[in-house]
DNA sequence: ATAGTCCTTCCACCTACTGGAAGGTCAAGG
DNA sequence: CCTTGACCTTCCAGTAGGTGGAAGGACTAT
């Protein structure tokens, strides 16, 4: 099977495949033409791998995901964590930006938006007194959603 | 003000004070020895920003609430209405995360964790049939949080 | 033969920083 | 005067998870 047939049944991006393949999720063969040619297996890999990405798992978390798909052995305790351990960040996530939004919520509530300068927004932004509020901690940039 | 001083009064480290200095946000002046000197202006400048990126702001939005800040005749419409479309995203990604926390949550209930390989969180990923499920869409690459 | 589509690799770019190396500067102590 | 240590400088690379595009080979249909 060609990249593109496999893009399209997967529903992933070819380049992202390529990508994949670089990282070292898939291994498809090549032709003489040095085309990748995907096994019915890699097409079902990339399905569960597109799957799982949209379920918000790392592709680390993916990696191990996929090594446990392959594991008849498994056991549903080691699948069980990793779902729970990205639930419970997932929770955590939107907690924040709960937290986020009532904050925003409140400022924009509080602007009359109009002609004048006067603002609630700014008085926020400028405020160098951080006592004053709750503080909402700076993002961590290891936190990609 | 040496950058040590800066960043130990706005909260921000000093990497990110030169990567902010980089990109614009701040123009320092330098010393004869080379070392940036920030006037009360660049720190209260740099508070801004710290502030604006922990609502979540991006450094795009930052670079326009900035001239909005140094604005007198600013109209607060306009940092509402930034305001107002940050707070719809935020919006919508809690909703997007609550809909994959229920899914997720769903998942890990019905898994029993235990030594067997079986395991629902499995048959989720594994199953390709899409329309069985509410369809989460792929993360954008643009969003990151 | 040629046009159009598919495939290949490679390099750069995105966000918003962060880590670290190599080296210059400054103030205090011996 | 010299050294030590804390500061400061620039520059390069790396993070996550891809995406965009260029340059060029391969295949199919006319």
């Amino acid at each position: 099977m060609n990249i593109g047939n496999v893009s399209e049944q997967s529903g992933l991006p070819a380049k992202t495949i390529r990508y994949y393949e670089d990282i070292g999720l898939v291994q498809p063969s090549r032709r003489e033409n040095g085309y990748r040619d995907f096994a019915v297996q890699d097409l079902h890999k990339l399905a569960f791998l597109g799957r799982a990405r949209s379920l918000g798992f790392s592709i680390d978390e993916c990696r191990t995901l996929l090594s446990l798909y392959e594991d008849r052995e498994r056991s549903s305790a080691d699948v069980k964590a990793i779902a729970q351990s990205h639930l419970a960040r997932v929770d955590q996530k939107i907690e924040e930006l709960q937290a986020l939004s009532a904050t925003l919520r409140d400022l924009v509530v509080r602007c009359h938006g109009d002609d004048r300068p006067d603002c609630p927004i700014m008085d926020d932004l400028t405020r160098s007194d951080l006592r004053r509020r709750e503080i909402i901690p700076l993002e961590q940039p290891s936190e990609h959603w």
